[in-house]
DNA sequence: ACAATGCTTCGGCTACCATCGAAGCATGAA
DNA sequence: TTCATGCTTCGATGGTAGCCGAAGCATTGT
């Protein structure tokens, strides 16, 4: 049964946790559920067979996510639900000033506003995405062309692939990677919009004030 | 939390037998349970206090049903989430032909046209109901004196309320008693609609054919 | 008044499952 | 390679909650 497994505490701190749309790591989930690794590796098994969490490894690391719309639908109802006798959760984020605006991830955008474009992209269907496989459309194609000058002829590699959904470190949604998200970037840079910082080892993404302006009349969602 | 609640598999079977949104008494939902009437009364506690169930007292029994749309809502969610990874469940309903479909409850009309008389009434507002109350409109009354040739004074009475919601005991849903019930139901048999069945100590109502026909026309639901 | 039915409360038993320590894999870094 | 980190599996423990028997109220019927 499903609601036995929203039912347990620990594993209702979990799901709760993950309410927001983010992946969170299993040793995090563990940490805000308030019990070991051991335990949380427990949970999280009988959740994905559950159907409620979906995994994704990254490194050594593997996030976890709510598995659909549907999921985080019926957690909200049950939420409903309890708020009416009496109860209630809230949730915070982490912490970190420029980084988490706009870094670099390897060779693509990266934080908040990485995530931002591919959402711009996703909604526009400049590109279409089921699960971790991002294709471009040709609407998406006429696009690059039209406002970064970029073909389709200068993103085919042997190896890479064009687009490919990589998994936001400090939003836990997908932005854009592949040879498509290193172009971009590179764009950005060749267009005077942004370069990463100049302290060494810094992976901070700085936007110039008409970068910022022409991203977000490219990309923007209304919210700066 | 509201999830534990519907966790457990003996509520999760009651709740399930509720989803029809008729109303069962305690005993009932305990032998659907599979659990002694103890138990089941232990659950039905926790389920009240939740406040996903409300109980309503008729005579020595204690019909519950599911407090309200959100409730069945939640559980068709869950229920939907359940379906995915293969899982599934079935329900029943009980027996008995003619009874079921129209007798006589004290002095007024039960069975399913009964509650599909007090439907009707209803969704035309009629009638407005609130929990057990039920009042009659200013077009409810109009629509007495022209159909039914039932005037409000002839409903007055010292002790007896006008409108009341009564259980009905095949359907589990509300049907309309009171001194309007008793007056629509003696009008029934007046026009020849409908008669107690001749069977000493039977509790069937016939109707005629005319009076099928014309109960349909004032309070038809368009099934039959 | 008495009995019967329906439901609840109380007390003790049992079974399940969450929890953690320790050890085992896998991946990435030095 | 070797070490460190992140996660999983195994085994043992303990607390919680479901469960029922027995007894206690409440309501109805005779």
């Amino acid at each position: 049964m499903v609601a036995s497994l929203v039912g347990d505490p620990a594993r209702a701190n979990m799901l709760t946790a993950l309410m927001n749309g983010r992946a969170l790591t299993a040793s995090e989930l563990a940490q805000e559920a308030g019990i070991t690794p051991q335990t949380a590796s427990s949970h999280l098994a009988k959740l994905e067979a559950g159907g409620l969490v979906e995994p994704e490894k990254q490194g050594r690391h593997r996030y976890y996510r709510l598995t659909d719309d549907d999921v985080a639908g019926v957690l909200e109802g049950l939420a409903g639900l309890a708020a009416r006798t009496g109860h209630m959760r809230v949730r915070t984020g982490p912490k970190d000033p420029a980084l988490r605006r706009a870094r670099i991830c390897y060779d693509h955008l990266a934080g908040d506003l990485g995530v931002q474009m591919l959402d711009s992209l996703r909604s526009r269907n400049l590109v279409k995405q089921k699960k971790q496989d991002i294709e471009l459309t040709a609407e998406g194609e006429r696009f690059l062309a039209k406002n970064l000058q970029i073909s389709p002829d200068m993103l085919s590699h042997p190896r890479r692939p064009v687009c490919k959904a990589c998994l936001d470190w400090s939003e836990r949604r997908h932005h854009l990677a592949g040879t498509l998200g290193a172009a971009m970037m590179q764009r950005f840079a060749e267009l005077k919009w942004a370069a990463r910082d100049t302290t060494p080892g810094s992976r901070v993404v700085n936007f110039t004030r008409t970068g910022e302006k022409q991203f977000a009349a490219l990309f923007g969602n209304g919210k700066d």
